[in-house]
DNA sequence: TTAATAATAGAACACTCGTTCATTATACAT
DNA sequence: ATGTATAATGAACGAGTGTTCTATTATTAA
């Protein structure tokens, strides 16, 4: 063809991201991959190397994806904490009858990958997931400092029940698509014990 | 060989299923299952038809297993509040460390499985959650006639809270198995907002 | 206009997948 | 002791896997 490639780069990585997603590591081929994309292997390999390293970019490129719509809702909020709920509610409300998947990506990568059968991918999931704990935690400690908590708070435990609570929620909306209720625990996560 | 099988069936749907609950159903191939079962292809396909068919006989064990979990840990309590956090306590600190997964099969099933394509063990995964649900209600109607909570709490309404606890806290627990906030977080279930 | 360059297409590779089936081995009934 | 029934074996099947590689195409530089 030509000496640049004609397919947009970011475009292809975001339909293999949403593929993976839905249908998982396992359960997505190449051939899958082949069509959804629209390339044929020779470019596929050319561009991404393999299939692990061709979903190690797409993890990254979701967890870069669900970082910006974080910052998005900080930025149109008035508070850290309204801002985070705001975060969680587009999160599941938005995504509960949306494919790819109404949980998150990450978790279900780490729900199937394994020690054994795949250290290297596993291991970048966790790294995602802490630093995703951590990002939570700094937004936490601005509450605090901003007196929106008070400050016997330890942000870390904080961050870390956020993440409980996400990742349940998520996966309960998965099989039980009930947007009142969904609603009615968000509201109620910062209510809580460890928020009150 | 003889009339009757040499092997032990329950024994076999054991082994089965804790290969399927580390590495997932498109994780376990047949020639996995083969060796941790010690069976040849035949003798697995006369005595469960297909992958799939001993797949879901897996998690319906699983489910079982789980089920008479909790009932010991009802029996053995003074109130059905107490049995259901000690239910909880066993199901993830007990796991922390061990194979084959902290994680709840049926929730890696759920989040592996496609309407597309493995829609029939799919509903079977959302049939059994369905049905600890149910379970879980009926525990918290138990401890509303026993004054252990008061008549404005809507049972199902606090399953589901329930559900959306468990099924956070052993995600979580894969990735940070961290006995303390565990403990702390299990404990907290009970104190937060929709129980009291 | 031609030569060099690089991206694409898609056939093909070795391997693994889920599954089948003819064969062998064993236990019971006669 | 022999025949019958049935369970276990393991080679084999076609389809699908991730990946490689050569031929082809299109673009740029000379």
């Amino acid at each position: 063809m030509s000496k640049n490639a004609k397919f947009d780069r970011t475009e292809v990585i975001e339909k293999a991201t949403n593929l993976y997603w839905e249908k998982g590591y396992h359960g997505t081929s190449m051939r899958n991959l082949q069509t959804a994309i629209d390339l044929r292997p020779g470019s596929i390999y050319a561009t991404f190397g393999s299939k692990d390293n061709l979903f190690k970019e797409a993890i990254h490129h979701y967890a870069a994806k669900t970082g910006n719509l974080l910052q998005d809702c900080l930025d149109q909020s008035a508070t850290p904490l309204t801002g985070l709920k705001l975060f969680i509610k587009k999160l599941i409300i938005d995504n509960l009858d949306g494919k790819p998947s109404c949980m998150c990506m990450i978790v279900k990568s780490l729900s199937e990958l394994t020690e054994n059968d795949n250290k290297e991918l596993l291991d970048e999931v966790k790294k995602i997931l802490s630093n995703i704990e951590n990002r939570l935690a700094g937004i936490i400690t601005d509450a605090i400092d901003a007196d929106e908590l008070d400050k016997s708070k330890d942000a870390m435990e904080l961050a870390s029940y956020l993440q409980v609570q996400i990742i349940g929620l998520r996966t309960y909306a998965q099989l039980n698509n009930n947007k009142e209720i969904v609603n009615k625990f968000i509201d109620e996560i910062f209510v809580g014990a460890p928020f009150h």
